[in-house]
DNA sequence: CTGGGTGCAAAGTATTTGCATGAAC
DNA sequence: GTTCATGCAAATACTTTGCACCCAG
């Protein structure tokens, strides 16, 4: 059994073709919108439908087996569960990575938390910019 | 002359009546998803059309004198463009605060910026969690 | 005046839903 | 076998566009 259908039956689910397939061009691609992972599936799967798609990512999402992860100007993409970490949203190509959320900026929110009577859950931090790709196809 | 007014012409817009009711709406609510700025705005014009809205909204952001607040699980709002301050999203109601960012944040970022190769322009924070409010009425 | 802005209605996308069929367990 | 998931097609919701008319500068 995959690493991929154990995390769905730890969540209830069960793990279907479909299922497995979006959870491993997510984990390949690493941030992607629906669009997207429906062309990707496709490949693969080609009467996959876009509908099975959007059910299934609304319902990873509620079984907190994905992240929605919202960008200003674009549509969502989502990601896998994983430990807190930044975007880096490049508004040229529009991709988006990761870098490790750094133990500086935790301890800030973490005492905001107590101080605000906000009982924070979860966090998302993006950094808008110009990746290094970008910045060298602008410079020529 | 009024502030809104200053502004829109600033940024090379007319003063419409439509954009400064856009303008004191959000102003006086902080943040708004489209569908809620039509809403408050058709009270005061109950013939401006959604499309105004939308055409204005893009527009706005363009110039810079509005900003999109993305955030997972909602349709995306927009706020006044003002210093840079963190989001507390609330989980139960969906209504935003702010938070003024603090310094040692913004140090953190300004040294990942320049460590990536990664040109940051923009920065978003967004906390979810549960406001004072909710958290009473769940109590209760 | 005159150019840009508005409102309307229509077109285009995106997302959700209901239901008959099919697959996982 | 049951239960839950899928695919399709239709419905709904959201957003954009084109164009005739109107208003701010």
């Amino acid at each position: 059994m995959t690493d991929h259908a154990i995390l769905l039956k730890e969540n209830g689910l069960k793990a279907t073709f479909q299922r497995m397939s979006i959870l491993e061009v997510i984990e390949k691609n690493g941030h992607m919108s629906i669009e997207a992972i429906y062309d990707e599936v496709f490949k693969v799967h080609p009467s996959l439908s876009l509908a099975t798609i959007y059910k299934n990512i609304i319902l990873m999402v509620e079984k907190a087996v994905l992240v929605e992860v919202p960008i200003a100007g674009q549509k969502s993409k989502y990601e896998l569960s994983k430990t807190d970490h930044i975007h880096l949203v490049c508004t040229e190509c529009g991709d988006v990575e990761d870098k490790p959320c750094l133990e500086a900026t935790d301890k800030v929110f973490n005492d905001l938390s107590l101080q605000e009577h906000f009982k924070v859950n979860k966090r998302q931090v993006n950094l808008y910019g110009v990746c290094a790709s970008c910045q060298m196809k602008i410079a020529s």
